[in-house]
DNA sequence: CGTAGTTTTGTTTTT
DNA sequence: CAAAACTACG
């Protein structure tokens, strides 16, 4: 009996690969990281692989934490040894290592988004650059996307050939001028400084090209440009006689590629063969995890992708129930009626809070469900939504210890020489920074020599007993050696931080203490486990990567039961639940609006359904889909159609009979005599003799929803019928001011239009959507 | 300088 | 409906 005995025989193939490069197309559910796992036994148990020469990356650190838990259990002890993490922490710690190879310092701290945005928003004004006309989100995205793909300061501006991108690339190199200048990277240089570091100095490279000898990746399809130069660049190994090896193992599955708005780059999977031309291929089609009615409903979804691998998901299990669908009126129907079900469910099978997902497409759906599951006594997690080191009070206090530790980091000093309130205002600021800027000083610096800062005298007093504060936590630290924890309970105490928190918001303030006391937790959990190695900046790094949970902050201890897990599609990656509610399910929502109307729709269409097929495949017994005919959005009721994705799942395997008395849809709300008539009404109608027309997938045309379908109220009298302009007309549209109407093609109940904008060049966009008036 | 009250603006997903 | 930006006042 050995540990490889339960594996599929070609589960098994890929764990006994041994040398070169090899793709495993590892469909959902199929297995993929317990191949991972034994794998990495494998080589180590037969093959005589040292545990410390094998890099494993996944996506996220829960994912990473998790693998190296099942590593140490299949391999043993030894296994402790392999290293297993993400992009980019793996990058955080070699760069740590070799940063000042690059010029930075070793105590250099990570942006996050916020950090990026407040540097880009002060980049911005000194450079006189209209923040209305452009703003910096703009050029986050840009440069971000520029990162991914490995292009630099020096090639991007290069490459600028009009006004816009020749502004993007000056910011771009202000930007990083800046970012060094604090000594500080943002996520996407992780990578791209480390491939720079590699590239430019081969000893380096070449030391860890010769301690990886085997590397493997999760989640391979979404890797962008530079984490797979940074992967290919690491799997080069030449043995004893003069050969290359490229000993990489890549696991994936196009059909889950869902961070192509993060520059995921789809043909990194798509093209490995051509890339690695001796590349074993293994396809991992079986399904453990799906009925056969989930994954018939998947894979009748993704067969309308057009750019994919061709493959088809299996299951040996059960057929199960029929997926359901159920239309509500109304959001908040929705969220009391996915309440009522979950309640049901655990009373009539026994089934735990656990058990449950519901996913969404955006954060903001969360708010509903969270109330309803709390009026109904249901214990629920938001997972992911707004992450522990965001809130305002972690931020502060890791910006007084990012300060203390290196004090070149401009915004973190920026974000505390005010906080709490010290009677420095923005004009002082503002000087200080011009200062600082002109004399090519911290912003730091600057602040230390307020005295002789014009227009900053006034306030140098106050500025001097903060540099006086900052040097006494400094002293703390250093000279009597206190630990982390008591370090954060001084800064707490010293500048009255927690006084702050009652004056600025009474109402929140118990709350946020109590994240201040899991910050100090986490603090002591950190050095308690890390070794020699265990010094402030360590814990910062951590701080900064750490964006998922952070430690347990108390509240309602596990009772077995565990919780209703709420998340975005996008989170619930890799997870599987029993039961899962899929809500939302609307044009312009899911699909979300943005790729229905984006310039170039397809790509953008085929990523949400990509989403929407890695959501349908976290079921494992049950799923349920759901949309409303209205609902709340951004303050305005909005009124949408189901989501085009119904239309691409044959009827017959649908159920659309899901509890109904006549309120439920309205209410979300059962009717209790008929539930104790009919105990089971929502499975017994599936698949039969109810009068649903079956139709197979390939007729797209067919009106999925005759029975209980309205027509949007959106727009009505532009949408359907006519138009009010044709081409040639002007028209007007609230983003892009006046422009010409080049064509108009009818499209089912749509119109596709074609507008050019002068200064925004030309928009095809939906009449339905566009809201464009004749001028 | 700080604050409270008002207007504007923006809408996806995240390491 | 937020959050952010702006304004007016003490």
């Amino acid at each position: 009996m050995s540990i490889y005995d339960k594996l599929n025989p070609e589960q098994l193939k890929a764990v006994m690969h041994r040398e070169g490069p090899l793709l495993i197309l590892a469909g959902a559910g199929s297995g993929k990281t317990r191949v991972l796992t034994h794998r990495i036994a494998y080589l180590i148990n037969e093959c005589d692989v040292r545990p410390y020469q094998i890099l494993a990356i996944t996506f996220t650190n829960k994912a990473a934490k998790e693998m190296k838990e099942r590593v140490e259990n299949t391999v043993g002890e030894e296994g402790a040894n392999v290293w297993v993490s993400t992009f980019h922490s793996s990058c955080v710690k070699m760069l740590r290592r070799f940063c000042e190879y690059i010029g930075y310092d070793r105590s250099f701290t990570i942006y996050d988004d916020d950090d990026k945005k407040s540097l880009m928003k002060s980049i911005l004004k000194t450079m006189n650059i209209d923040p209305k006309r452009m703003n910096e989100k703009l050029f986050m995205k840009a440069i971000s996307h520029a990162k991914d793909e490995l292009i630099g300061p020096e090639e991007f501006e290069k490459e600028a050939c009009d006004y816009m991108s020749e502004t993007v690339a000056k910011v771009y190199r202000e930007y990083q001028r800046q970012l060094k200048s604090c000594n500080a990277f943002d996520f996407d240089d992780l990578i791209m400084k480390t491939v720079e570091l590699f590239q430019n100095n081969p000893d380096v490279l070449n030391y860890y090209r010769n301690r990886f000898r085997y590397i493997m990746v999760d989640e391979y399809q979404d890797t962008n440009t530079a984490q797979f130069r940074l992967v290919s660049l690491l799997a080069h190994y030449e043995n004893e006689d003069g050969e290359i090896e490229h000993n990489l193992c890549v696991v994936g599955d196009d059909d889950q590629s869902i961070y192509r708005f993060r520059g995921a780059n789809i043909y990194n999977i798509l093209n490995f063969e051509k890339e690695f031309p001796d590349t074993r291929v293994i396809k991992l089609e079986q399904n453990y995890r799906s009925t056969k009615n989930i994954l018939a409903v998947a894979n009748s979804v993704i067969h309308n992708n057009t750019e994919r691998k061709d493959k088809t998901l299996w299951t040996a299990n059960a057929d199960g129930q029929n997926v359901h669908y159920v239309k509500y009126e109304n959001d908040i129907a929705e969220a009391e009626g996915v309440t009522s079900l979950v309640k049901r469910l655990m009373s009539e099978r026994g089934a735990l809070p656990k058990d449950f997902a519901v996913l969404y497409r955006t954060n903001a759906q969360s708010l509903s469900f969270e109330k309803a599951m709390r009026a109904a006594g249901i214990k629920a997690k938001t997972v992911g939504a707004l992450s522990f080191f965001q809130r305002k009070e972690i931020k502060d206090i890791v910006a007084y210890l990012k300060t203390i530790d290196n004090a070149r980091d401009d915004i973190a000093v920026q974000r505390i020489l005010n906080v709490p309130k010290r009677g420095i205002g923005a004009t002082t600021v503002e000087k200080l920074r011009e200062y600082a800027y002109d004399g090519g000083l911290t912003f730091y610096e600057a602040v230390e020599s307020a005295r002789s800062v014009p227009g900053a005298e006034r306030a140098s007093a106050k500025t001097e007993s903060f540099v006086a504060l900052i040097q006494g936590f400094r002293y703390e630290l250093e000279k009597n050696k206190v630990t982390l924890k008591k370090l954060i309970r001084i800064i707490i105490e010293e500048t009255g931080y927690e006084q702050y928190l009652i004056d600025d918001d009474p109402e929140k303030a118990d709350d946020r203490k109590e994240n201040l006391d899991a910050l100090i937790s986490y603090a002591s959990r950190y050095e308690e486990e890390a070794d020699e190695n265990g010094d402030l900046t360590g814990f910062l790094e951590y701080c900064g990567l750490n964006s998922e949970e952070a430690a347990d902050d108390g509240e309602g201890e596990d009772d077995g039961q565990g919780f209703v897990s709420l998340m975005t599609l996008h989170n619930a990656k890799g997870l599987e639940f029993p039961y899962v509610f899929m809500v939302g399910m609307e044009e312009g929502l899911f699909p979300s609006y943005m790729s229905i109307s984006a310039d170039d729709p397809e790509p953008e269409i085929e990523e949400e359904r990509r989403l929407c097929y890695v959501g349908i495949t976290r079921a494992m017994k049950e799923l349920w889909l759901s949309s409303c005919v209205q609902r709340m959005m951004r303050g305005e009721l909005q009124f949408n159609m189901p989501s085009r994705f119904f239309k691409e799942i044959p009827r017959y395997m649908l159920d659309m009979s899901t509890p109904m008395n006549k309120d439920y849809r309205r209410t979300g709300k059962m009717d209790d005599e008929l539930r104790e008539k009919k105990p089971t009404p929502a499975y017994t109608k599936a698949n039969g003799d109810d009068g649903y027309k079956r139709h197979d997938g390939g007729d797209l045309s067919a009106e999925p929803f005759a029975m209980n379908y309205k027509k949007p109220v959106r727009d009505m009298g532009k949408g359907a019928g006519t138009l009010d302009y044709a081409e040639g007309d002007t028209v007007s549209h609230a983003k892009f001011g006046e422009g010409k109407v080049i064509s108009i093609v009818k499209g089912g109940k749509d119109f596709e239009v074609t507008v050019e904008f002068p200064g925004f060049g030309t928009k095809k966009m939906l009449s339905a959507f566009a809201n464009l008036k004749k001028v």
